[in-house]
DNA sequence: CATGAATGAGCATTCATTCAT
DNA sequence: TATGAATGAATGCTCATTCAT
């Protein structure tokens, strides 16, 4: 398996780097390969080619984010307490790494209809941890039975990525982290019964 | 009206249906021009660069957007009323035009971070409009009086977003106007006292 | 004679400005009919085309600092005499006018072959009074008469404009009429008898 | 030996070639490589951009011009016989390279004032030959010690500078080498002693 | 005579990818 | 595996000139 070269996680790395530091259309492969210390070539020996490494480096990245959330939230019993442990460690994973909260925030959005649609595919992941949530919580009557599951994930995702977004847009300068009750709270209501 | 300058809507209307059909990075400033049936030159008479083309695209058809939001809002006296018809308007303006909501879910979004801040500076005037709401609706004890503005703003705006995206990601197959009114019970509830 | 109109006189004026001013090649016809104070338009109800302006305007400035200069030497008797006079006159003259300088040494050089020719048919009327001169040396036994005049010619034009063109190329900062005596003295060895 | 840069070179040659037959502005990058027989890109190797090819290519052909001139008057001990040498390689050296000789007396000129400014730069390399020549010409009484050594430098140089212009503008017809003889009695006369 | 909106040909430069070593 | 020199397709913008008014 490719992954397990060292090499590929060098590439990837630099290329979450490179991507933050120049924006994602100055990100030149000769950048990338300079800052992972091998030469341009090299870069074509483990991905297809540069769309391949932004695939890999969201799927490889989101694999870590998604495995840790689902730690998080494993021994939690109702679906209000997984709720706030995904909000709170998805936006305290994107505050440790401000590399890659620009990159998958901003950067990689400025990819194409193609590469966004298979980017799409690997959330897939997280949007299921949330369907997960939502069921959860119509089986402990915690949210009204007749929530539309699939525009509750939306309004989830959506809150918490904009939240996240216009924190990246303010250049990282408020304490994401804090606002994970609030929001929380928001989105808990939101599904609730009335 | 806007009869005195025939072209500069000419090319702007050009400019939507080209980058819905060939995709943000393949909207050549020839294929507009060939588009608005004007020569490749006169596109300069009428805007500074590309990246003024789309500025003004977007601000232009913002800008009736929110006037055509504002009116269906006017009439309304609590917040639930404004918001249904805030949400309701918002999908079937796009539902209506398939051209722009690809451009501005879609394509738009691959430019720049430098444009998108122009861009973000633009949608303001549809934030203030959610920020009227929300006061609107702590004034009259629908929503909770200390629910937090701008996070209530980021779930609304999130939510709405989201929603339309995935309409769009999925080649606008599914009737969005129809999700307005769940969109709608989601959000009050989220902003609603508990 | 379109040469008796007034907007004529007037277009030529305003390029020498612009030219001076923006260089050759920032030289649009736009800005020439602006600083004219005339339509785009107008200029080619005087002009054949662009290239027409400057060969005008050499004609016509030339025209002038030649009539000048051989009212200048009519009077003298002796060539060493009317060679002082014409390379002080051309100094004075320059030096007066500082725009026309510009244009003559610098940015009309940086046309292409083709003008450079016409340029060069209009500077024969210059080079004519040269040759009378040299004549005249060799009648009055000042010069030797064995003097290749043609080789002769080209040392005073060349001397004389080498120096205009180091003046201005150093920004018109030293005092040019201050050097025809110190030229006259070189040029008049040159052609003498040893 | 410069063969470590063979492209360099290459590309350089290719340049003064495709300048001489298409003209300055008609010399495209692209016709250049093409000529250099290599691909578009590899210019952007070996050079900044275009402006670079022209400093680039006055500065090698002139650093061998003014070596080979200085290896020629190194042996010489009075400023008649350097002079003379001068003249001489000068007029042989541009005979014996027609590409050459039109790029730099009539192409060359038609760049920018910041161009310009950067080619007399290294044509200061040549502008001390000459005035070591007119100080040995003072060193040996030769010539007058009270000659004004930069006006002297301006005739010697105005001087070959126009002949060379003069045969070029004549389509390189006239036996050039042949004038080395009487040009420099023509300035050896100039800078005498009276 | 005068206008000025419209035209459209022309070109330097970047960078993902390849392949001989 | 690893290298890095070489490749070549692709595009926004300017400005001299025209012509309907």
């Amino acid at each position: 398996m490719k992954q397990k070269r060292p090499k590929y996680l060098q590439i990837i790395d630099a290329a979450v780097i490179v991507i933050a530091e120049n924006g994602y259309h100055h990100a030149q492969v000769s950048k990338i390969a300079k800052q992972a210390g091998v030469a341009d070539g090299t870069i074509y020996l483990y991905f297809k080619n540069k769309e391949d490494i932004l695939i890999s480096l969201f799927q490889e990245k989101m694999g870590v984010f998604i495995e840790k959330i689902q730690q998080e939230i494993a021994g939690k019993d109702t679906a209000a307490e997984k709720l706030y442990m995904l909000i709170e460690k998805h936006f305290s994973l994107l505050a440790e790494d401000h590399h890659l909260a620009v990159v998958t925030q901003l950067e990689l959005r400025q990819s194409n209809k193609e590469l966004r649609l298979r980017i799409n595919e690997i959330l897939k992941g997280y949007l299921n941890i949330l369907d997960s949530i939502i069921q959860t919580g119509k089986d402990t009557s915690e949210f009204s039975e007749d929530l539309d599951a699939r525009l509750a994930r939306q309004m989830i995702f959506g809150t918490i990525d904009e939240t996240v977004t216009t924190w990246v847009m303010n250049d990282l300068k408020f304490d994401l982290p804090a606002l994970a009750g609030n929001v929380h709270k928001l989105l808990i209501n939101g599904c609730g019964r009335v």
